[in-house]
DNA sequence: TTGTATGCGTTATCAG
DNA sequence: CTGATAACGCATACAA
């Protein structure tokens, strides 16, 4: 293993000035700088992240918290988006990333949870979907021990960042959207979990459409779950003249449902899953380019950990219609 | 930060008498490993990984090698399986992972990739799928610096373990349970990548099994591609009376593709992913448990890593039929 | 069985 | 602008 101190030698300089080259410090003369860049190259250095790490107490590595949905493929997916968009991001910035689930920190102490990502280097965490009622989360946030990226979880503060769509406007907009072609004046929205943070604004946003389109509306909770927003579609469909669903995994549901009834209702979904190609029949839905959000995510991070405030961010959403021949390739 | 240091003081011993009862060193005394470790507790003290692994050179950190298929939901199924399965494995026997993709490592010679992954720390690495013809990863494997363990690959070697199914037993053995309803007596069976080392022995299966029972056998490579599969169903389906996939993707462009010609043929699948729920029609597929895969590949590096000789590691696999109702949940 | 001392590869602080 | 040198937290050979 090539090592800074190798590199100083090659380069007849000292360690210390290797290092400033290295870091991108401001005081150091073009030419050693050149001298030590080409002592570089030619030896192939790459610096030790770990002594790195070990000597500036600043790791640059973070924590990727997600939920892990055995079961539903659905969530594999989004889930696998937001670490390759991470991990992606993450290496274009030269930050080293350590993917955590939420059931790893189960019934642990905020100061269990505080030690874990601390010997585990981490010096900052993005934590995706976070519920309102988790404490022990809400807790740790607080701690100014890390910075932090929440996404869907519309929480800033000096060092927490956000990043989301407009979830509000997005369940609008593809609500808008269907209504162009279909009957929408009565509506069955079937909203994700209570405590989420994206189901309060994404109901916000249909009741002001309901106002100022003077459409009907009926909320009612499927937790996100296909299976319940099936039940829930047999059991209030008919009455409806179509079906919002807060995402499209419970939209998958509906449609499924439905087709079984052999009733048509237009169906909405959100998310922009590849699953949604297997549904049987297409659907409009509110994409949301999730490993972009999570590259954005990590950006954010790549801020607070350089000293920014925390702030909100928004990301673009857009509308599609997926068919099967669409994402089979 | 609580250091060994700390400990070292509150329990009044010197240390490195702390460091070898965190190292479970067999040389100490029943007595002061008590009281270091009351000391532990009452300091909630968690050793430091990153100072751990910079001191011993040995970072018990491993890296996840995965292809990352983006569009097709069924690769993020199993990736995302292949990844929580290695990183809870990982965490039970306190080791660190890191996720990369075969996309990070695109162009670059094995010299850069041994760089990479040694400034990351790594001493281990699991492979998964890998390719026949991948020359820079054949190299990499051939080096004696990192561990390695090959998921669906046959190699091994003093550092190298290989874990996977019997696939050629796994392959006969679904076929073998569709032919207990159908007529399987002319085959055609959709291989995957003829690169693949599953490829040859899947085929090896088929073919085996088509002496065996008199079955006659035409093969064809699909590529692990739906589209591909539809097109080649479309093409001969009518000519067979049985379709075999080397993969449930497959299978389902197969499946679909039979749907639209409005013809029936059983057809076989095989990994035995969630996606299967969503094909129209139900079909036997071969389960492998990805996640048990993953961590007994995690399993095997531990032991590679602490001076075993590498092996091949053989897991089981079962017979399923997937039915939506079964997915959802 | 326990303690001392040195080093791992970097960064950071200060003299020069 | 450059160069010694002391940390960083831990492991380990070696001495006691």
């Amino acid at each position: 293993m090539v090592s800074i101190r190798d590199v100083a030698a090659h380069a007849g300089v000292a360690i210390s000035t290797v290092s400033k080259v290295i870091n991108h410090y401001p005081n150091v003369s073009e030419e050693t700088k050149e001298k030590v860049e080409k002592a570089i190259a030619e030896l192939g250095f790459v610096p030790n992240t770990i002594a790195s790490a070990l000597s500036s107490k600043q790791s640059g590595r973070v924590a990727l918290l997600l939920k892990l949905n055995k079961r539903t493929n659905a969530a594999d997916e989004i889930a696998m988006q937001y670490i390759a968009g991470a991990i992606q991001r993450a290496r274009e910035l030269s930050m080293d990333v350590v993917t955590v689930f939420y059931s790893m920190l189960e019934d642990k102490s905020v100061e269990e949870i505080i030690r874990y990502f601390e010997t585990q280097g981490v010096s900052g965490i993005i934590i995706y979907s976070m519920d309102q009622q988790d404490e022990a989360l809400l807790q740790l946030i607080r701690t100014d021990r890390f910075k932090f990226v929440l996404v869907d979880a519309p929480i800033t503060g000096p060092n927490i960042s956000s990043v989301s769509i407009d979830n509000r406007q997005a369940q609008k907009d593809v609500v808008l959207e269907t209504a162009k072609q279909n009957d929408c004046s009565k509506i069955l929205y079937i909203a994700g979990e209570e405590s989420g943070y994206v189901t309060g604004e994404r109901i916000a946003g249909m009741k002001e459409l309901a106002r100022e389109q003077g459409y009907k509306l009926k909320i009612v909770y499927g937790d996100f779950s296909e299976k319940k927003a099936r039940e829930l579609t047999l059991r209030y469909a008919k009455r409806y003249s179509v079906i919002v669903c807060a995402s499209d995994l419970m939209a998958i549901g509906a449609m499924r449902a439905l087709m079984d009834m052999d009733i048509f209702r237009p169906v909405c979904g959100f998310d922009g899953i590849v699953l949604m190609g297997y549904a049987g029949k297409q659907m409009n839905t509110v994409r949301q380019d999730f490993e972009n959000i999570s590259a954005e995510a990590i950006t954010e991070l790549r801020k607070l950990l350089s000293g920014s405030e925390g702030q909100q961010v928004i990301l673009p959403h857009s509308l599609v219609r997926m068919k099967y021949e669409d994402v089979i390739m």
